[in-house]
DNA sequence: CCTGCTCTGTACTTTCCAATACAGAGATTC
DNA sequence: GAATCTCTGTATTGGAAAGTACAGAGCAGG
């Protein structure tokens, strides 16, 4: 790992390359980005690059670091709220939502970067199993708190729910990004928000 | 499009390339792939690559198409039978089976391409728009016949329901490729098959 | 101010890899 | 069996992009 900055002007540098870096690959792919495209879009000089960071793979893995943590920070108010229904419903919309802004060429930050990196080593490949482990962190939370509120079935795995639900979030989000339309991301979230319906308990 | 091959020998080690092109590609990812690696793999010279294809993206655009064809290939029996429970079932198996080949990095093929290079321009995306398509048409038409049988209920949209699987197959594969587990698959294909559960006639 | 640090700008070197050139081997047709 | 295709091997070129060198600017503490 390169120098990490102490001072304010070299934070902001740091915050601005990453930022940069992480919106080229968000939009091109990791292999279409080199150092100059990075150098020009966050109008930082080739020195900087090496300033802070060691190589290009280093680069990438903190870039991945980052897009992780902006994802899981952006989600975080709506996770926190996923112990019921309602809670859940909020949470999928904003899904929704954000893989349909006009900006995003839709799929999920962190499942394209997954599907292109994890196949790298077993580094990189398990900063995703840690990302995929803290974005379902508080949704199995969420789920056991319903289940010890009496909401849901007790005989109910609540991992294997949050499993289900996450692995339809990254299909959805993939098969979004490929048809360029919400729809199929809708349909895989309705699909969990039904698995989650039958493991309610029957109304009281 | 390079040369097609008119003699025998020319179309094995035309198939030669891609084959091996297509197992780097997977193994690593397009980006981390070299046409030297690829002639290396292969036993060929630069000579034959480029006797073949035009340049290095006519070569990945071809891997794309030679791997959506191998791979509906490969499921096609599964998928003609997927008219019952039971023929889910087995097709079901067959992908769980299959992800967690000892060679297999996991993931989808497919979905594993589609997420790298859907990115890059209108035409590439459109292949995989298509291949989806190839790939849901044999679930939709199985449906289809349950439907028409009155083993599913008449006012399921079988589409949505295919879709849903699909959105679970690939998030599943997706999750089992970063995991290294199949166990995440088996439980997203388990949610499917509950929604088709959910959309069988109440038995009669 | 001056000394030592962090940070930045520019120019350069090196490595890698796609693409080409060209000659030669093998096949096919008449 | 000569002529002309298709196919193959090796060596080289050209360019792009990663990585380096080094000097200079900004900023702290004494």
């Amino acid at each position: 790992m390169g120098h990490l900055p102490t001072t304010a002007r070299g934070r902001a540098t740091r915050a601005r390359i990453l930022e940069s870096a992480a919106d080229l690959i968000q939009r091109r792919g990791v292999a279409a980005v080199t150092l100059d495209d990075v150098e020009r879009a966050a109008g930082v000089g080739r020195s900087q690059l090496y300033h802070y960071f060691d190589d290009r793979d280093d680069l990438i893995r903190s870039v991945v670091h980052s897009t992780v943590d902006t994802v899981l920070a952006a989600q975080e108010p709506l996770l926190l709220e996923v112990d019921s229904p309602a809670g859940i419903d909020r949470w999928f919309d904003a899904i929704v939502a954000n893989g349909t802004r006009q900006d995003a060429v839709g799929g999920c930050a962190i499942g394209s970067l997954a599907s292109q990196l994890s196949g790298r080593d077993d580094l990189t490949r398990q900063a995703f199993v840690d990302a995929f482990a803290r974005w379902e962190a508080p949704l199995i939370a969420g789920l056991r708190r319903m289940q010890e509120s009496g909401e849901l079935r007790p005989d109910v795995d609540v991992t294997e729910l949050a499993d289900l639900t996450m692995a339809a979030i990254q299909g959805g989000l993939l098969l979004a990004q490929v048809r360029r339309t919400p729809d199929q991301l809708r349909l895989a979230l309705r699909g969990a928000r039904a698995a989650l319906e039958d493991a309610l308990t029957p109304l009281s």
